[in-house]
DNA sequence: GGAAATGTTATTGT
DNA sequence: AACAATAACATTTC
């Protein structure tokens, strides 16, 4: 999925758009992606748009939710004459006419519009569910503190990483069940704005280094959401403003960072890490 | 042909 | 049992 800020920024352009609205129909092209009953959600008003940690959750009057899960490559498009928005993977096989071979789903809605869910490697998932069990459905793997809430403060990552002192610090930030939201890209981009290297064990830290990456996470997370608040710029709003984080990316995907410094990758829990053997210590 | 890709999630191992 | 490491998911691009 995109990744957490990407998320934000889409749920906050689909409230502006479907609040309100309601789905008159479900195309379904791919079954096992889709959860739960999808009549349960026709013809019945949206109320609201949230989101807990990277889950996309369509609220309807009748009391049931549509939760939206866009793993690494989903994607959800709005198109109503005039106005088109876009969140989440960029692909070139994404850009042709709607909907294409990778559309999956597709909901009719009332206002003459329509939502396309986009899914190259079918990753993602849509599930309805009563929205009072949405939080307990999804479980402990979703229940941890969201970056961009309040409860996000230096006490809890210090508490949190006293817990784990044997990690790799980038491993560790990423656990979602208890920080929700850090991705791949982000974490490294913390961790080059903290100068610390993702594989040093959390109990080598210091308490100033400490201080520095929940700076660091703050940082990367604001700009993100400032500029489109997409990792990819794939997202575009009514006005047709683009996401554009990345061009601010000092090491993912980098083969040098602002600094000239030459990028290194390495494999941390099967995933790419990428940081600055200069700069991060 | 092989590897990697923004993320979970299921399975296996300790 | 709890936790950590690994494979799996499906498809395209480099």
């Amino acid at each position: 999925m995109p990744e957490l800020p990407e998320v934000e920024i889409i749920r906050r352009g689909l409230a502006k758009r479907i609040i309100g609205d309601s789905i008159t129909a479900i195309d379904i092209k791919v079954p096992k992606m889709f959860r739960g009953d999808p009549k349960a959600i026709l013809h019945t008003p949206i109320i609201d748009v949230r989101r807990i940690a990277k889950v996309m959750i369509i609220d309807f009057a009748n009391g049931q939710s549509l939760l939206i899960h866009f793993k690494m490559t989903g994607q959800l498009i709005y198109v109503k004459a005039g106005d088109v928005a876009i969140g989440g993977h960029p692909e070139k096989v994404y850009e042709q006419p709607l909907p294409h071979k990778h559309t999956h789903i597709i909901y009719h809605l009332k206002d003459t519009a329509t939502l396309y869910y986009n899914d190259l490697r079918k990753f993602g998932w849509h599930w309805v569910v009563s929205t009072t069990k949405a939080a307990e459905m999804l479980g402990a793997e979703f229940a941890g503190v969201d970056v961009i809430s309040p409860g996000f403060t230096l006490t809890f990552l210090e508490n949190f990483l006293q817990s784990r002192p044997n990690r790799p610090i980038k491993e560790a930030i990423m656990e979602q069940r208890f920080i929700a939201g850090l991705g791949n890209i982000y974490a490294a981009e913390a961790l080059w704005q903290a100068k610390v290297r993702p594989d040093r064990k959390v109990k080598s830290l210091k308490d100033n280094e400490i201080a520095a990456l929940y700076k660091g996470i703050k940082h990367v997370i604001d700009l993100s959401l400032k500029y489109g608040g997409s990792s990819f710029n794939s997202y575009v709003d009514a006005a047709g403003k683009q996401g554009a984080f990345l061009k601010y990316a000092e090491v993912y995907k980098r083969s040098k960072d602002s600094l000239g410094h030459q990028i290194e990758r390495i494999k941390q829990g099967g995933r790419t890490t990428h940081f600055c053997p200069v700069c991060q210590k």
